[in-house]
RNA sequence: GCUGCUGUAGCUCAGGGGUAGAGCACGUCAUUGGUAAUGACGAGGCCGGGAGUUCGAAUCUCCCCAGCAGCACCA
């Protein structure tokens, strides 16, 4: 007799052993119909496997679109897919297929690449295969045939992904038809399942295991959901997500341009650059009040310096140099790719007494790398960029505070943008590392302790940490649910060491500080790029290049307009005119184009009436105002979060 | 850096062995209008760069360069 619990509590015996299938028929034919799979005691299960011990079983169906079905409708297409380009290409072979958010992806190993145009017929087969409705059928196999067996069907890769499983796991295959597949499962009963709601997204190059060294695979990425409306839904998001692209957005609004003789570096034209100035003066007011000193340090520094801090050694081939770095003379200077070495030579100068404790020294550090030129992606990823950068140079005991202090700071700073939704990632200590493990115990117990008395929640990120300390990272969420980690904040106590930083402590002796390095936007460039997107352009009027346009109905009221911008401008308010000879209607629509948050509409009846009719961005109708009252609240509306 | 795709006017793109097209933007003129496109006319291009094939190359081939997607990388 077995016993199974149903989510609702309720239980049902059945006589010597059952099944998931079994199960939901007992429940009802609609179920069985709907089912795709189950979960056993928290795991997921084929339907058909057999159950035989008391358990707590839930149904997994489709209609319902859950994180459970997805996962087995999307995996079930992957193997679809698999089965459809080796139907389509002989000699193709198997590699990996998982699922990834929002779809899933299938590696290939051919000497040809797939093209778009293959991408439509190989969905056309895998339609014909889910209309074959072949049976899901798990098999169990001894390690050792497993190997003959893919062996024999000439899968090197199947090959040696069974030689990696651990001794002892459980080796099942998956067959649909003549088709079969290693794979962990569980999968529906039939191919049928994955119904019609799928979509082959974009061919792409990849590494077996993510290993540049090793073999360049075909990945073929593609998604499936429980009905054709989610995946239209889906589909209409990507091209959201693409009208929202900053690369688009930056042309179209003119904030910046790249081009070839600067790879890497931005051209910020006057409208992005107003962006960024005013970023710089939000984060210079933020900075100030929480007690940083601001420095500026140099471009150039000598190699010496790099070698005695150990970047040198790890990253010289992404640093910019002068002369010729191959070259062993002394006399190469590197652009500096990093602040933290310049700021502990300022730390350096003169004698630090623990009443210096903490000091909290920062920079807007523009720093040059030298990346791969596949990394590049618009202003987000760049060869010149500016970090809100910072060191805090503290005693261990002060590592908690400050960590709280930091997180507070943070999370203002990002919800000042409209980001509250924030996820913190905690990495822990990396096999290799410098330290003993006494110092590390304490480095994290510090940040732990700390993370949770300031009550944000965070995800393990098992041996993540940098080399020299364990470090938090924070992630936020954007208006169209994308995660970007932006702020960072890492323990170290090892740059302090190699370039002899120390302090007077209470009792007369030389310590060394503890280093807190730590960043909240990341970079300016990526940080504006990450804005542009999240607000598709239209941004915060704080932050907006221009915040009011007054815009003429006739040039009887141009006097008038100028008037207005000027009043406009003596309060601080970015303000423009257009008084070209053009409709109104032909205006509105160019400055709601060019996402301008407020348009002032003045003709001849405001100029006699000393009105403005305001027109909000997006919105359907305008209101009159008196000129007085329309400058206060113009004010108030474009107040930044500072002022 | 790797694999693939792409590169034509300021922008978005069509074309394609006989030296180039559209819309928008731009300029001139007319129009003075009431909340998302007024009309007419005009100007604008070494078809990414180099080499080759050819009587002839923007078009075909090869090599570069850059952009895009993914991978790898991100102190």
């Amino acid at each position: 007799m077995v016993e199974i619990t149903l989510p609702d509590g309720a239980k049902r015996q059945y006589d010597g052993s059952t099944s998931g299938m079994d199960i939901a028929t007992s429940i009802s034919p609609g179920l069985a119909k709907k089912a795709l799979a189950v979960t056993v005691n928290g795991q997921a299960w084929d339907l058909s496997r057999e159950i035989t011990e008391d358990s707590e079983v839930a149904i997994i169906v489709r209609d319902k679109g859950t994180e459970e079905a997805l996962e087995i409708i999307r995996h079930d297409c992957a193997h679809v897919l698999a089965e459809a380009v080796q139907e389509l290409f002989p000699g193709t072979q198997v590699t990996i297929g998982p699922n990834i958010e929002n779809g899933f992806f299938y590696d290939f190993y051919r000497a040809d690449p797939f093209t778009t145009e293959d991408l439509e017929v190989i969905e056309t087969k895998m339609h014909e295969i889910i209309a074959r409705d072949e049976a899901f059928e798990r098999q169990v196999m001894d390690r050792d045939a497993a190997i003959e067996f893919f062996k024999a069907k000439g899968e090197q890769f199947k090959v040696e992904l069974i030689q990696d499983l651990p001794q002892g796991e459980t080796i099942t295959l998956y067959s649909q038809g003549d088709w079969i597949d290693l794979c962990r499962g569980p999968h529906a009963p039939t191919t049928g399942k994955v119904g019609k709601a799928f979509k082959l997204l974009s061919v792409a190059g990849a590494y077996w295991r993510g290993d540049s060294n090793r073999e360049q695979l075909q990945r073929i990425y593609g998604t499936a959901f429980e009905d054709p409306k989610s995946l239209r839904a889906h589909l209409t998001m990507l091209e959201e997500a693409a009208k929202r692209d900053h690369r688009k957005l930056g042309k179209e609004l003119d904030l910046f341009h790249m081009q070839e003789e600067a790879r890497g570096g931005v051209f910020w034209h006057p409208k992005g650059w107003r962006i960024y100035t005013e970023l710089e003066k939000y984060m210079r007011y933020r900075l100030d009040g929480a007690g940083y000193e601001e420095v500026k340090t140099p471009q150039l520094v000598d190699r010496k310096l790099w070698e005695d801090s150990g970047h040198w050694e790890k990253f010289r081939e992404h640093m910019f140099t002068t002369g010729d770095a191959a070259d062993d003379d002394a006399g190469i200077l590197a652009l500096k790719p990093m602040n933290c070495p310049c700021h502990v030579q300022i730390f350096n100068q003169g004698i630090k007494s623990y009443r210096d404790l903490p000091l909290k020294m920062s920079e807007f550090g523009s720093c040059h790398r030298n990346e791969p030129s596949g990394a590049l992606h618009g202003i987000m990823r760049v060869r010149a960029f500016t970090q809100d950068d910072a060191h805090i140079f503290a005693t261990p005991e002060q590592v908690t505070e400050q960590t709280k202090e930091f997180c507070t700071l943070l999370m203002q700073i990002y919800a000042d943008f409209g980001f509250t939704d924030v996820v913190v990632k905690f990495s822990d200590r990396p096999e290799t590392r410098a330290g003993t493990d006494e110092t590390w115990d304490k480095a994290e117990g510090a940040l732990r302790e700390a993370i949770e008395d300031a009550g944000l929640p965070y995800t393990m990120n098992p041996g993540e940490g940098a080399f020299y300390g364990p470090k938090l990272e924070f992630v936020l969420r954007d208006a169209i649910g994308r995660d970007w980690q932006c702020g960072t904040w890492q323990v170290d106590f090892v740059l302090p060491e190699r370039l002899d930083a120390n302090y007077i402590a209470e009792d007369g002796s030389k310590q060394r500080p503890v280093m807190l390095h730590r960043a909240i936007l990341g970079s300016f460039e990526r940080f504006i790029g990450i804005l542009i997107e999240n607000y598709a352009g239209k941004l915060p009027l704080w932050l907006a290049p221009t915040q009011v346009t007054v815009a003429t109905i006739t040039t009887d009221a141009n006097d008038y307009a100028e008037e207005v911008v000027a009043e406009l401008k003596s309060r601080g308010i970015r303000a423009v005119s257009d008084l070209r000879n053009e409709k109104i209607n032909y205006k509105i629509r160019e400055h709601s184009h060019q996402k301008v948050p407020l348009v002032a509409v003045v003709g001849r009846r405001e100029a006699d009436e000393r009105t403005i009719a305001l027109r909000t961005l997006g919105g359907k109708d305008q209101e009159m105002m008196a000129l007085d009252a329309a400058l206060e609240q113009i004010s108030d509306l474009t107040r930044a979060p500072y002022s």
